[in-house]
RNA sequence: GCCGACGUGGCUCAAUUGGCAGAGCAAUUGAUUUGUAAUCAAUAGGUUGCAGGUUCAAGUCCUGUCGUCGGCACCA
């Protein structure tokens, strides 16, 4: 038997294994080897080879190897776990993209952040004793008696239909596929991060164990260069920047309702107002609608019978009311309150709507997650062959605003859940090859969720990628084939006959508080000069000198539209100085005797430390550039 | 909603085994008039989230409750 190695042909010994022919080509990394990969498979390096193919060996360095790594250490966790309770049963353990947990019923037990050093330790002793992982495979029969203490095991056993293994390191044997790694001392740099609650199989109705985060790497730089990320990301977090910006507040008198303070109600109306004139050009119509409607409509819509636990609800006048969770009812009828001709579409009706959802309380997270709420919502009412190119207008919008935050991103697009969904498979058909053929037009790759659609029509998510490489999920073109149908919507085409016209929901940011939320931590609250709550600060550089002049500088300044203050607090400068730059503003300007004299402005720029000195006409039609290029 | 942790001046945090609630920053007042990240001094600021309980005595222990955080579940 022959395999292809390093793009040769090699010819296996009787009964060769990855050990064995680590040791025969006598290769200079064999520690750095952790497993071998034959025609895309990884195996063991105790694993037979079995058959002919493209071979090779993974080592530290490959893609694979941070998911095997961190395989291995929730195998490590969980040996280490019990060693410590013996009593503890295990769930699933696997390594996820930001390292691995393991899910475990310690019973009784309760554990805390104080267990998870303890186990740390332990797993430490467990790597450096070198214990070797060796895989079994065994039949059903065998697995259920190995596992017949654990009733998750047991459930897992008798859900597999393909062949059984099991992986066993000193004294803790798991139920897994692997591959591992071929001993517990590859494991060395690792850290236990967090402890959650976690249902069994996710399942809210089942019981909830105990789950241990952790993450692992090969090299000591690596594990600390991750824990500092940590820390700076935590820096970043737009709840501690929100509170010593003075951006917003949050209030226990109204769980998930923030307010918003005068600087972050700054940030609110730039970004509306922008985003108000990009819609109004692409041919938006604004409206507003109500917050409060009558139940009947909402029963209409849907939304009484399916999401009425999370509105809020009241009675006036012995008549049931709901506050809008959405603002597509309240658009519909606008839509219907006057006939359409097939010659008016499509209809771009824009609302920044603000909406109200009951969210559970254990769902809240700052500006995240919120129960009220500033949808930048639209509904596009179009005939079926403007589809593709309403599409194509969304895709190009959304690459601008994105674009104008720096934010990179990819494009998910989900498509007909296999059974529960209604409307034509025909329009179905349709719409979902609309949308990838419009990303296609646009020159924009993008990943299929096969069945991730919801129930009543396919649609385009929008994944940012923020300053330090968090993913967030903001933007989506949803395409509706209930509520038209539900309300009965129509357009009177070129025969004089009712057709139903197409309709898709659109949001760019999403919820313009989470929008503001992720854009505080993507500028980790240094926000670019267009956008800044307060965009220069004007220092006297002594008070009885140039207070006046500053003053009146800080007015011009004013009044050509630009947020300005003036600081002539009893401070040093040095102390005035660095309150802007806690502040994070972008420009700060220091006038004294030359500046006022010669009508220079003296500047430093949030984040450089020189201080340049240009004629004040200079320095106006500089920050003017800016603010025009939004940079 | 569920599991776990936490809640002390505006902010960040102290307070031995239960034993007089304290500091820095911010604020106010006064002095100082400052050229690129903290001038000096004084003053004021608290029913320790809230409600009960145990105790001679509770920030500390117990019960309940509200809120926040880390996750899970949920996210039209």
């Amino acid at each position: 038997m022959e395999i292809i190695y390093n793009n040769d042909k090699l010819i296996l010994n009787e009964g060769e294994t990855g050990f064995s022919l680590i040791k025969r080509l006598d290769l200079k990394n064999k520690l750095d080897i952790l497993v071998y990969k034959l025609n895309g498979e990884l195996y063991d390096l105790a694993t037979p080879i079995k058959s002919e193919g493209e071979f090779s060996f993974v080592t530290k360095t490959d893609p694979e190897a941070f998911t095997i790594l961190n395989h291995d250490s929730a195998h490590l966790l969980a040996q280490a776990v019990l060693s410590l309770y013996p009593d503890a049963k295990f769930g699933i353990g696997p390594a996820i993209k930001e390292g691995f947990y393991y899910d475990i019923d310690f019973g009784s037990v309760v554990i805390n952040d104080d267990d998870l050093v303890k186990i740390e330790r332990k797993m430490s002793e467990l790597s450096k004793e070198d214990h070797r992982i060796s895989m079994k495979l065994v039949s059903q029969q065998e697995a259920l008696e190995i596992f017949k203490n654990n009733e998750y095991k047991v459930e897992l056993i008798n859900e597999i239909t393909d062949r059984i293994t099991v992986y066993t390191q000193g004294n803790f044997t798991d139920l897994c596929y692997g591959p591992h790694m071929p001993s517990t001392r590859y494991v060395k740099f690792f850290k236990l991060l967090s402890l959650a609650g976690a249902y069994w199989r996710g399942d809210a109705k089942r019981k909830q164990l105990t789950r241990i985060y952790g993450i692992s790497f090969f090299s000591k730089e690596e594990l600390d260069a991750h824990l500092h990320n940590l820390e700076e990301a935590k820096k970043r977090d737009h709840r501690k920047l929100g509170k010593e910006l003075g951006l917003f507040m949050l209030s226990e008198y109204g769980p998930g309702f923030p307010f918003w303070l005068e600087k972050g109600m700054s940030l609110y109306h730039e970004l509306e107002h922008w985003w108000i004139s990009k819609q109004r050009r692409d041919g938006y119509e604004f409206i507003k609608t109500p917050t409060l409607l009558s139940r009947d409509l909402w029963e209409i819509s849907g939304h009484w019978a399916n999401y009425r636990d999370n509105m809020y609800t009241t009675k006036i006048d012995e008549k049931d009311y709901a506050v809008k969770p959405m603002n597509c009812p309240g658009s519909i009828l606008i839509y219907n309150n006057s006939l359409h001709s097939y010659k008016d579409l499509p209809i771009r009706l824009a609302e920044h709507g603000n909406v109200h959802r009951h969210e559970a309380s254990g769902a809240l997270n700052g500006l995240f997650r919120v129960r009220n709420f500033t949808q930048d919502d639209a509904h596009i009412f179009c005939r079926r062959d403007q589809l593709q190119s309403e599409i194509k207008r969304l895709l190009k919008l959304y690459d601008e605003v994105y674009k104008t935050f720096n934010l990179s991103y990819h494009i998910e697009l989900s498509t007909r859940p296999e059974n529960k969904y209604i409307g034509d498979l025909k329009t179905w058909n349709e719409s979902e090859k609309a949308l990838a053929k419009a990303c296609v037009a646009f020159g924009i790759p993008f990943k299929v969720n096969e069945g991730d659609g919801a129930f009543y029509g396919p649609k385009l998510d929008f994944k940012l990628r923020d300053s330090i490489g968090r993913i967030w999920q903001c933007g989506t073109i949803q395409l509706d084939m209930n509520l038209p149908e539900r309300f009965d919507i129509s357009y009177i085409d070129r025969n004089n006959k009712k057709v139903r016209p197409i309709m898709l929901h659109r949001a760019v940011f999403g919820s313009i508080e989470r929008f503001i939320g992720i854009l505080i931590e993507h500028y980790a609250g240094a926000f670019p000069l267009w956008f800044a709550p307060e965009q220069i600060s004007v220092l006297p550089v002594n008070n009885e000198a140039h207070l006046k002049y500053a003053a009146k500088l800080n007015k011009k300044l004013i009044n050509l539209g630009l947020r300005s203050s003036l600081n002539g607090a009893n401070e040093k400068l040095g102390y005035r100085l660095r309150q802007s730059q806690i502040a994070k503003i972008p420009y700060t300007i220091v006038i004294g005797d030359r500046e006022m004299n010669e009508n220079l402005v003296t500047y430093r720029k949030f984040g450089k430390e020189d201080q340049i000195t240009v004629p004040y006409k200079d320095f106006i039609a500089m920050i003017r550039r800016e603010i025009k290029n939004k940079a």
